[in-house]
DNA sequence: GGAAGATACTTAACATGTTAAGTGAATGCG
DNA sequence: CGCATTCACTTAACATGTTAAGTATCTTCC
């Protein structure tokens, strides 16, 4: 209500605009990171408090849902690239609330799990954590949540396998 | 069809889980950051071929439909911060894809546009660019697509106006 | 008209995203 | 066995995200 999308009457030269685009700010990317952005403005802060990163809490709630599982693995389910989460991983065991060990069976392989102390920091981020998501919900309505999450998977799934490469199909 | 999630057979120690929360995987940021990833896999390729970012793609665009705006407007439509649009931008002007000037009448301001060049290698992305959005919408439902996105900006607006300091109410 | 405060950016510092390369450890196979 | 491949991570390098400071420049208001 304070600014608008600037004063057109400024103009010294003609409107560049020769390349015909669908309305920027209408298209998909930008809607989700718009959303995410949103949702994600609510939960920082607490987040903070506990000193933890967005990424960060993410590794914890995977592992305490795996329980013990290989770094691999971990970056798929937090959704992580590998270099991301090597660094975390890194940073976290610096501060004790994860474990490693190496599988004798595999020495390539590293078991990460939650520590004791990583337990507990998320038992006191938790309660504000499910309460800012139960906000959200009572804004956005329940049922409605639930749809638009039902179309954002579907939407990921209709998208999966197009780009890149493909595993292997014709190979080259 | 090729990877499972993990063998859980593997069990040493009981499970940890004692803190009770959501389905991680089924989280709303997490939705949203998977079904981001998952469209722009699909652009990213293309982009890189023509030595753009996803934020400088953004930043081109956001010009080519503005025309001249000050900096501060172009991240409120870029939806990029102040620190990672100076950066930017910083890079752009040098690759000359972009121009700006400082208005005599406040010096403070720094008047971006899009230059010559700019415009070309915008035209030379564009048709790659809107060939991959129509697969998309083609393989999602044009009408889904719409849907989804009126649901992610009712989404945006629910929370509009939750979390952080709110402009100016109850200062302190 | 001059100091305090607000503005519009820019820098700095640290964390993550993204791609490529590196490293050590299994595997496959002649 | 021996060597090329593949694996599972880690490092490196560069770009962006995020928050806090810093820097001019403009506005206010006495």
């Amino acid at each position: 209500m304070t600014k608008r999308p600037a004063d057109p009457a400024n103009g010294s030269e003609p409107a560049v605009r020769q390349v015909p685009m669908r309305d920027f700010s209408r298209s998909l990317p930008m809607s989700l990171l718009r959303a995410r952005e949103a949702v994600m403005r609510q939960f920082r802060p607490s987040l903070r408090e506990h000193g933890l990163t967005e990424q960060q809490w993410r590794i914890l709630r995977a592992l305490a849902a795996l329980d013990t599982v290989e770094v691999t693995e971990l970056a798929r389910t937090a959704f992580l690239l590998g270099p991301s989460l090597s660094r975390i991983l890194r940073d976290l065991e610096a501060r004790s609330l994860i474990e490693r060990k190496t599988p004798k069976a595999d020495q390539r392989r590293s078991m990460v799990s939650i520590s004791e102390k990583g337990v507990k920091l998320m038992a006191s981020v938790a309660p504000s954590s499910e309460a800012i998501y139960a906000e959200i919900t009572r804004r956005f309505g329940a049922s409605k949540l639930v749809e638009l999450q039902e179309m954002l998977g579907e939407l990921e799934l209709s998208l999966a396998g197009l780009g890149a490469s493909e595993e292997a199909s014709a190979e080259e």
